[in-house]
DNA sequence: CTACACCCTGTAGCCAACTACAGAGTCAAG
DNA sequence: CTTGACTCTGTAGTTGGCTACAGGGTGTAG
């Protein structure tokens, strides 16, 4: 068992905790790696260091990385979630375009939801027809050469859908 | 204008049709690097070549690129299509799993768009809360900081899913 | 002092399904 | 014969969000 809390902070402030990498990694379930990628990226400040070279990260980490994590179930990239980020730090409220970047979302998600009930209808009928009609010869399979579906795109790519 | 049909077969038999790369793509509206990487992937086989070493198609790999397509909109992936074919090469007729590919495929489709369902409530009920409440001080943005959402994972891994 | 777990940087790999390019060769019209 | 569109191979890049090393250094319990 590692001491979680210990490391006092250089100005012998009290009750200051400092973690290092593996610990927010326990606490947060977020992998070492994607810890030090997203310093790379951006989302997460350069934090303190030991002599050594140790991250040392104070408790408000865990506020940021729960903020990134909640951004991402709401449907952020983490390029969305980093702008969010350096807009705040440049003084500003993002919460306009947080607003903005949501209402947007759920207008491409009601959009992907109707595209995927249309397909499902699709798809089951297919599959209730080729359950009424046996196999021709001289196909790789009588079942998908004897559908007709309306759809020009695969659909993943039509799911997958949201990028830049 | 180029000549679609000409190039006959060195066994001089008449009438057979010979496409060059660029033609099949033109008629299938796929790309020619595509056309190439489906060779490389086995999902097309390799064609006659002439001399010079161009590719010389007949007319059925018409037929292949529209079933790869037909099964790409069903939502199989090109690993699967390639099973199938190579399944069908050997002799078998793989109907049975295509239909048991279909299948699973629907399962997972309604798990997602029940997934998404959820999603969509949770988010539309955030942004009303939203627009009814002001920002709290000292956050990037209160609306996601007091956001609070049953799922543990981002929603667009959830979404993509399908892997393998 | 010696293990040994932990941490560092930097780079490369993963997934799917393409897409792009460099540098060379081929084909057909005029 | 020249021009220019087309094609060839082989390799590497794209997207997003990680994940996995290799090859070293650090911190600490016993």
């Amino acid at each position: 068992m590692k001491p979680i809390k210990s490391r006092q902070q250089t100005n012998g402030q009290v009750g200051e905790v400092c973690l290092k990498i593996g610990e927010v990694s326990q606490q947060t379930g977020i992998g070492i790696e994607t810890l030090r990628f997203y310093e790379r990226s951006g989302l997460l400040d350069r934090p303190e260091r030991t002599e050594g070279g140790y991250r040392l990260y104070d408790a408000s980490v865990l506020e940021r990385l729960r903020f990134i994590r909640q951004a991402q179930v709401l449907g952020f990239s983490l390029d969305e979630i980093r702008h969010l980020i350096t807009e705040r730090k440049s003084g500003n409220r993002p919460c306009a375009s947080v607003r903005e970047i949501v209402q947007k979302r759920l207008t491409e998600l009601d959009e992907r939801m109707a595209q995927m009930r249309r397909y499902r209808r699709e798809l089951a009928t297919t599959l209730a027809e080729w359950d009424a009609t046996g196999d021709k010869d001289g196909m790789i399979c009588g079942l998908i050469e004897g559908t007709s579906i309306a759809s020009a795109q695969p659909i993943e790519q039509k799911l997958r859908g949201r990028k830049k």
